[in-house]
Formats: C-alpha cells, sequence, structure tokens
DNA sequence: CCAATAAGGTTTATATATAAATTATATGCA
DNA sequence: TGCATATAATTTATATATAAACCTTATTGG
C-alpha cells in the first residue's frame, strides 16, 4: 500500500524526498518490531543482540566506546545496556592495565551459546520479511540506501 | 560505503535479505537522528511530532487510540506523550459524552503555531538528506520499500 | 435484567535513548 | 614539574517503547 494511504494522510507529500523518507523509517519501525519479538523468545532485546553480534564478530574484547560507536547509538547508554548483559552472564567487563580508563568488554561463552541458538531462526525471519523480493530488487534496495547515506550530511 | 565496511564487519551477510534490511534499520536511524536534532531546536522530541502531525493532518479530534495506531507505537505509549503535550498546551483531551470510555485528542493552537514553525526548516532538512538522489532513484526508493512492506510477515 | 465479555485508556515495571554533568585517568605543553 | 585540557566511562534526569495488569464503561447473550 502507498505510504500516504497507510497512514490516512489525506495530502500528498510535500516532496519525493519526503515521502522516501518516511517510507525508510516506517519499513525499519516494522523489520525492527519483528526482530524484537523473535528475539524477546531468547530473552534480549535488540539492542542487547547487537552487543553480542558486535563483540563476536569482533573475535576478542573491545572498549566500551568502540562497541556504542559500532552501534548507532550515543555513548551513555551502553553502560546500562552492558551491566544488565553482564548480569546475565552473557559477557564480561574488564579493566585496561595500561590505560586504566579504558573498560573492555568482551563476550562470555553463556553468549556465544546464546547467539548460536539464534542464529538460525533470525536468518529465516530475514528470508521471510524480505524474500518475497527478487534477489535483484534485494540488491537495487541495499544498493540505493547506501547511496542515500552518501549524503553531505551523513557523518554523525 | 557499503554497509559491511561501515560495520567494521569482518565477514559478508549471510544473505541479502539480511544485508537489506540492515540496510534500512541504519539508514532510518541516520534519518531518525538528523530530524531529531532539528526538533529538539523546537523543544519537541520525534513522538511528539508526530502526534502534533497526525492530529493536525486529522482537521478535528481523533480518540488516543486511533493517535497510537497511525503512529507504529504501542498503545501505552500514548498515555504518557499526550500528557507531556497537553502540559505545554499544544494539545487537549476531551471525554467524549456518548461513549465516557473515549477520550479525545485534539491540537491546540500553539501547536499548530509551532508545526507551522517547524514546516519550512523540516522540508529544507529532507532535501537535505536525500536530495543528492534523482528523483528517480528516490522514486524507486520509495517503490521498493512499499513492495517489502507487502511481505506476508507485514502486519503488525 | 444481569453476568460475561469486550473495548478504551491508564498504571506499573523494565529497558533504552539522549543530553548534561561528573569522575578518573592521561597527555600536552609551558 | 604542574596545570589546563582531553578522553573513557559513569551518573543523573527526562522521554519513550513495550508488556502486563487494571479500571471503567459498553455491549451482548441468556
Amino acid at each position: 500500500m502507498p505510504l500516504q494511504a497507510e497512514l490516512k494522510k489525506q495530502r500528498p507529500f510535500e516532496s519525493p524526498e519526503q515521502e522516501a523518507a518516511l517510507n525508510v523509517l516506517r519499513t525499519s519501525d516494522w523489520i525492527e518490531n519483528r526482530i524484537g519479538r523473535l528475539l524477546r523468545d531468547f530473552g534480549l532485546t535488540n539492542s542487547q543482540y547487537n552487543v553480542l553480534r558486535i563483540l563476536r564478530g569482533a573475535g576478542g574484547p573491545l572498549p566500551s566506546l568502540e562497541v556504542a560507536d559500532r552501534m548507532i547509538r550515543v555513548v551513555p547508554a551502553i553502560t546500562g545496556l552492558i551491566d544488565r548483559l553482564e548480569k546475565q552472564g552473557l559477557v564480561s567487563r574488564r579493566r585496561c592495565s595500561e590505560d586504566r580508563r579504558v573498560v573492555y568488554i568482551e563476550i562470555a561463552r553463556e553468549g556465544k551459546k546464546l547467539l548460536a541458538k539464534i542464529d538460525k531462526p533470525l536468518a529465516e525471519l530475514h528470508i521471510g520479511l524480505l524474500g518475497h523480493l527478487s534477489k535483484s530488487d534485494q540488491r537495487q534496495l541495499s544498493n540505493l540506501l547506501e547511496r542515500a547515506r552518501q549524503s553531505k550530511l551523513y557523518s554523525e
């Protein structure tokens, strides 16, 4: 359904730029929601899952700020997030001895086991979400979004 | 930059579906962030702005649940949101006399004035965000996202 | 007419995003 | 050496998302 109808919007969009931006937001909300529902069955939130994925992908400990940096999120939130993951035994903290300001975060064995259980159902969900598009459409979508982020305003 | 590089991901994505989904999430985060920064200058959050837009677009009072429904968000959050907007004098609540369970929300004069001030800078921001894409690319992006939401799993 | 159920909202509890201020530690440079 | 500044993280405060429980008012089937 066109977005204008979906939102019961009475007037058309002011510009194709705005329409595209709102389409991105709407689609993202949907995807995030769906993934969140799946992760909930494993006791994780989206943010918690992201942290674990980043740590697993890194293959070793990472400073807190590096983790925050690889998420889109702003710094202070990372502290509480790690707190809760640590309390669940999914990650561990360790202070760096050379620079005592730095705190390294590492995924724990339990965390890796949990991720391993999630991998397959999540991959299937991704297919369920966007698998009705052709491979060519999927590539094109990724390509357009990557080019969208080449905007001068993309820097964060 | 390809998303794999942007995320410092060491392995390629498991599927083009997953890559596209993550591209949507990443781009959405960026857009939401930028719009949020602009709205902050006007003392509004994204959610508050969305409520005001919906109410202005409706042209008249709407039941709380209808507002919640037009946002992606889940119901209970709407109460606090409206609370804060009402405290700022941007909207008003009124209980329906026929069905006393229903609460109508209406945008206040102050709310309309505030939106009017935001309209132009926001339109300019949208151009700044995605204006480097050609019109054809913008249309194609919207089209692909609309088709993405035709997934069987899109229902909410 | 009344009990069961449904529907519209709110409250409560937990997790998060964000800004602003703070703490602890490092570094630069006179 | 010694203080100003920068950096890594945390704390604090406000706004939100979400689920679950609850309250109130309507509706409906006996």
